[in-house]
DNA sequence: CTTTTTTATATGAAAATGAATACAACTGCT
DNA sequence: AGCAGTTGTATTCATTTTCATATAAAAAAG
């Protein structure tokens, strides 16, 4: 990892910009591996957050998608349509609703998840693994402190 | 920095979750500072981008924003019509149309500018003058190796 | 137990976005 | 110079997103 010499305008040494900036560049090229493939990068992170558990009501689920809470509901409503997850209400709490990745959500996460890993590997290759820890770690920092 | 142990879900250890979830956590508070005074985030950008040169063509300013060329295109004309912006032909290639900050447009970004460097300050707190010369360093690092 | 407040989700109207395309101007080639 | 391909920006239109709000359920207050 090459340290630069020291930036000289504003956006160069600004952390909310380099973050948008890399995070832009990073996922652009697997987004549209994954729109050439006919899906969209909100189906691929939806997928993603629910691959890991078994069911999230719409709220946690949008803890980790960062929508909007209306936007979500829709494209959830669509995704269940389209039989990628399944939708149930909450006994313990009948205002929610549980949210689920059906067999044919399953399989499709599965095979997006494997392509994710291997564009990472490719964007980090030239990284120690040392490296790659160091910088995971920090976002993970930076990700706490700034939750509180 | 307090590393994190080993994380567990796919998430926690993917490099495009990591950045998006930092890049909007750090940009949301400053975001809704922004709207409180009724200014959008598009506009904080763009003013933000052109507040250290003194021109860009819309190609030019829209390499920095990441918009789509579309998005940028009607911005900039309604920026221009709230007189923050200058839209003007470019006389070397005249399908071009140089940006540049007007006058308002410049005493609103410098105003904006203290503002962001102020919520960057309080960000990083608690970070170390190290810490935070790593990580934006290793963001650069990374924008620049993307960019090929 | 009411009443009030808060929380979880959905919906409708309005605004923003983006893919496709049009158009004009530039570049390179012959 | 003339033509073909490319580049820079604007515009159209269909889709997506979001603000504001509605509704229903839970929690808190009284």
């Amino acid at each position: 990892m090459t340290l630069m010499t020291k930036p000289v305008d504003f956006t160069d040494d600004y952390l909310a910009y380099l973050l948008a900036r890399s995070s832009h560049l990073v996922s652009e090229q697997f987004h549209r591996q994954i729109q050439a493939q006919g899906w969209s990068t909100n189906y691929w992170r939806i997928l993603a957050s629910l691959s890991d558990v078994d069911a999230l009501t719409l709220t946690q689920l949008n803890q980790r998608v960062l929508f909007k809470q209306p936007t979500l509901s829709k494209l959830v409503v669509k995704m269940e349509t389209q039989q990628l997850l399944v939708r149930h209400k909450d006994d313990a709490d009948k205002r929610s609703v549980k949210i689920s990745i059906s067999a044919t959500g399953r399989t499709l996460v599965a095979d997006l998840l494997a392509q994710a890993k291997a564009h990472e590997a490719k964007v980090l290759e030239d990284y120690s693994e040392e490296q790659q820890q160091l910088l995971k770690s920090m976002l993970r920092s930076l990700i706490v402190h700034l939750q509180e």
